[in-house]
DNA sequence: GTGAAAGCGCTAACAT
DNA sequence: ATGTTAGCGCTTTCAC
């Protein structure tokens, strides 16, 4: 029932090795009358290459993995796009595999992805102990995205926190704001350690001292941002701005001042860390820095590549910036607002209309 | 270098015949030395089957393809999870293209699976023009999984809508409203039709008469949300109530009520539609409906391994039903209100702890 | 109970 | 410029 190369050689007149060397592409000397005859028996016949067959014989299969640490986490979809549209660029594809944070999941996935013998892995946060750990797992290229355990060591691509830090923090001092508070992660993670490094080298490079009691702990929740800004409203000499490292504890940060009968960003400005799709409809809308995820996808993808082409024989630690998004709660805005739609949203293709369902 | 089934065989000193019939894990009389030997070397040599050569030999993947509307709209990774949770217990993969909204993508991703031999495709919102279309594309197994143009055809998985906006009215009934608004999206679109159904018969149920005032259409869209809520405030008598047809919109609800002086839920109850990862940390949070998007994975998901089983010829059609999630916006809890955590967020995870990065 | 060998569909080295 | 054929790694029929 499926057409294979042997059909269209035949229906052609030709044998399957010219029929091959026409369809995949390869560059041959062939008459144009048959070629012209091949690629009609193709089409005629519907003819769609076995790429398993292609795979076995070329020990090649032009598809990557991924392993992800949780598909349902926000991050994850868009570094997925990212990688999937260079490989596209490059005619490859990829495979996604959930580690849902267990490393022995992820070590099933690993031996899994080498049994269907991809090209190379993109690790989209590892939960195995090491990369020698994984390299003993593993015997083909790959690399790591890191976004919470960005210790920048070799193949991997990490977001330059310190960097999104500092533009968060400028902000803020170019607005007027001496007194910037500070609700980090909790400690033990580096984009937490990379976060507070910026956030103390742009006061410092502003002259600013740092205080100690502007400076509190979260743990990325809501509700620990809505916490320490309660007990920062408390400060003597109260700070007139407060920046998360992440946008789920500016949240509470505004919860928190606005029922402490404050405003933002009149009394308090924010700035939030992540940019997560919610940043452009809660009100007010924050301001906040972007998580490059579709970069570290793209630099991701290209790097593998590389790597798999031979080209390179490891990936230089590459640092990824994101760029400030100034919407609302840091007072750089006055006026009304319009919220802005939906980032993924059919309703944003007006090309694009669904024809009645059939 | 890669270990073969003729290495293992070699090692222990059988034929490959053997060895496979052992590995491969198929039912067949072996004397017991022989199977210890076989399974010994095979560990031994780290031996990993070449699942492309299986596949090519066995003309079966074990592999489905997922063809996702984008990958960036909040609602596929849930649905995408789903799907490969039910296909991971039955030794499933599956591989994930975007069609990205566009026709041409989607019939590419189509032709692409098939060249690839995956014995069935799950479709999360086709925007091929009907699903003759489709089945004249590919020849294998397949459904779709429509949210909202969730027409319920044969071989599709939708989510009951109409069910879900009768639970949400009911809700808000049975906490004593009388006028109950309803926003809902774009009338073109399925889900709005079946919501807004769901809406009228709940009223009709309690004998409450339906006034065309309360009813506004937005875009799915925050700011058509609020825009219609300014409208339905200056109606004569106020509802009391707003049920939105989405959570973007429940959002812009809350806004302009809160603009006009009014509170949520005291003045005004508003219900949302989908449980978007933010209707639980937004303030007041968010009264909504599940979209059953892990649940309809699973259904797709097991539907498609029936079909490929051939035990069912065709998938009946399939409503999905979520659950009412109550929050603060419809004034049913009152007190003290704890921000929920992300749903998809290591620090929930207390077992695991990463350690130092190598 | 075990082995030899065919063959899945394809590409490429080697003829011609 | 085209054809013949080996072989990628595996499973399974058929023989013993």
């Amino acid at each position: 029932m499926p057409v294979s190369l042997m059909n269209v050689a035949e229906v052609a007149g030709v044998s399957i090795a010219t029929a091959s060397r026409i369809l995949a592409g390869v560059d041959y000397p062939v008459t144009d009358k048959t070629r012209q005859m091949v690629l009609k028996a193709a089409k005629e016949l519907g003819y769609r290459p076995n790429l398993i067959a292609r795979s076995l014989r070329l020990e090649q299969t032009f598809t990557i993995g991924i392993i992800v640490e949780n598909i349902l986490s926000p991050f994850i979809p868009p570094i997925i796009r990212g990688i999937q549209e260079r490989l596209k660029q490059n005619n490859y594809f990829s495979i996604t595999l959930d580690s849902n944070w267990d490393p022995a999941i992820e070590t099933e996935a690993i031996e899994h992805l080498d049994m269907r013998q991809i090209d190379g892995i993109i690790f989209v946060e590892s939960y195995l102990r090491s990369s020698e750990e994984v390299s003993a797992l593993i015997d083909r290229p790959h690399l790591f995205v890191h976004r919470l355990f960005n210790s920048l060591g070799d193949n991997s691509i990490v977001p330059d926190d310190r960097y999104g830090a500092r533009i968060a923090v400028k902000h803020l001092l170019e607005l007027g704001h001496q007194r910037i508070a500070f609700i980090n992660g909790p400690e033990n993670w580096d984009a937490a350690t990379n976060r507070l490094a910026g956030y103390q080298e742009e006061l410092a490079a502003w002259g600013i001292a740092l205080d100690p009691a502007l400076v509190k702990q979260g743990d990325w929740q809501v509700q620990s941002g809505y916490a320490a800004t309660q007990q920062l409203l408390a400060v003597a000499e109260r700070p007139t701005a407060v920046f998360a490292a992440n946008d789920l504890m500016a949240l509470g940060v505004t919860y928190a001042t606005q029922e402490a009968g404050l405003k933002v960003p009149e009394d308090i400005a924010v700035v939030g860390y992540d940019d997560r799709d919610f940043a452009g409809f809660v009100r007010p809308a924050l301001t906040t820095v972007q998580m490059p995820c579709e970069k570290m996808g793209h630099v991701a993808a290209e790097s593998l590549l590389s790597l798999i082409r031979g080209e390179i024989k490891a990936v230089e630690p590459t640092l990824v910036r994101g760029k400030l998004v100034v919407r609302q709660s840091c007072g750089a805005n006055s006026g009304e607002w319009k919220f802005e739609a939906e980032r993924a949203s059919l309703t944003r293709r007006h090309k694009q209309t669904k024809p009645l369902p059939g």
